[in-house]
DNA sequence: ATACATTAGATGTTAATACATATATTTGAA
DNA sequence: TTCAAATATATGTATTAACATCTAATGTAT
């Protein structure tokens, strides 16, 4: 549906305010339908976030910070977030010997299982919204980057 | 800065995949931002949304559904966030004659004050913004309502 | 008119966010 | 060496979000 049919506003002030305000949209409505898959799973888009992150490390660990620096949203806390999924088994967790400041975060087997159930979950819901080509997909990712300067 | 340097990812699994993650990094760098403006006048992004769909509205007042239509974020309290609002007299209320079920939610002049400063704060920060041109900024919009479906 | 469903809004509760600050460790300069 | 600055992470606290549930008012069918 259309943005100006979504929120009932029939019209802008300008393309920059109805591109930004599309983009909040869309985020929140990603963010909503992101959250209803996840549920049933016991995890927030946050700590899916952080383990896809861990993943990509994997077999090797993950800093705190280098968890932090790579999450979509750098809002919320990353030592909060290992710690949820610490207390559900998804990731283990130890001081690093080389300098005992930092933390050692892995992710477990059984986060890795979550995952692969997950895949499935989201590849469906992302083969759902197929209206646009790859090349629309890539042009608005291009001019995302471009908006941010 | 390109997605892939910001979260240091550097390829995602297809163009539509990185789409995504780029709509949801955009809009959380902007929310985060806009925060960051509104912040010293003490509301939060949720709230001045609601503020200026009530000055849309304004002379006349708006229901607590109408302001939850037509909210870019859904997911948060219209009721709440009147609350807090009227907790600091940019709002009134009272209940609908008509239907005392409803409540009549107007912004009060303080509120307007408030809109018309925080407007010009709100255009600087779109004006350094201007990386793309008029047409790209529809474009995306356009876009972005065809992903949704 | 009565009873039941529906709608509008408020509220309770748990968890997450925003922001500041604290603690522990390491680095680096005097 | 010694001590201040920097770094990595954790924690405290107030606010907000997420989700369910509740109450009051209205609509509707019989």
């Amino acid at each position: 549906m259309k943005l100006e049919d979504e929120i009932k506003q029939k019209q802008f002030a300008n393309p920059y305010h109805r591109m930004m305000v599309n983009i909040l949209f869309t985020a929140s409505w990603l963010q909503i339908r992101h959250q209803r898959i996840l549920k049933p799973f016991g995890i927030t888009p946050q700590q899916f976030n952080v383990l896809r992150i861990l993943r990509g490390q994997f077999p090797a660990a993950a800093s705190v910070s280098l968890i932090q620096e790579r999450m979509i949203d750098r809002s919320s806390n990353a030592s909060r977030l290992v710690e949820k999924l610490f207390a559900k088994k998804f990731v283990d967790r130890k001081t690093c010997p080389e300098d005992r400041r930092q933390v050692d975060v892995r992710i477990t087997q059984k986060g890795l299982d979550l995952l692969s159930q997950l895949d499935k979950q989201m590849n469906e819901f992302d083969a759902r919204l197929k209206h646009l080509s790859e090349k629309e997909a890539n042009d608005i990712a291009d001019m995302l980057d471009k908006y941010r300067g």
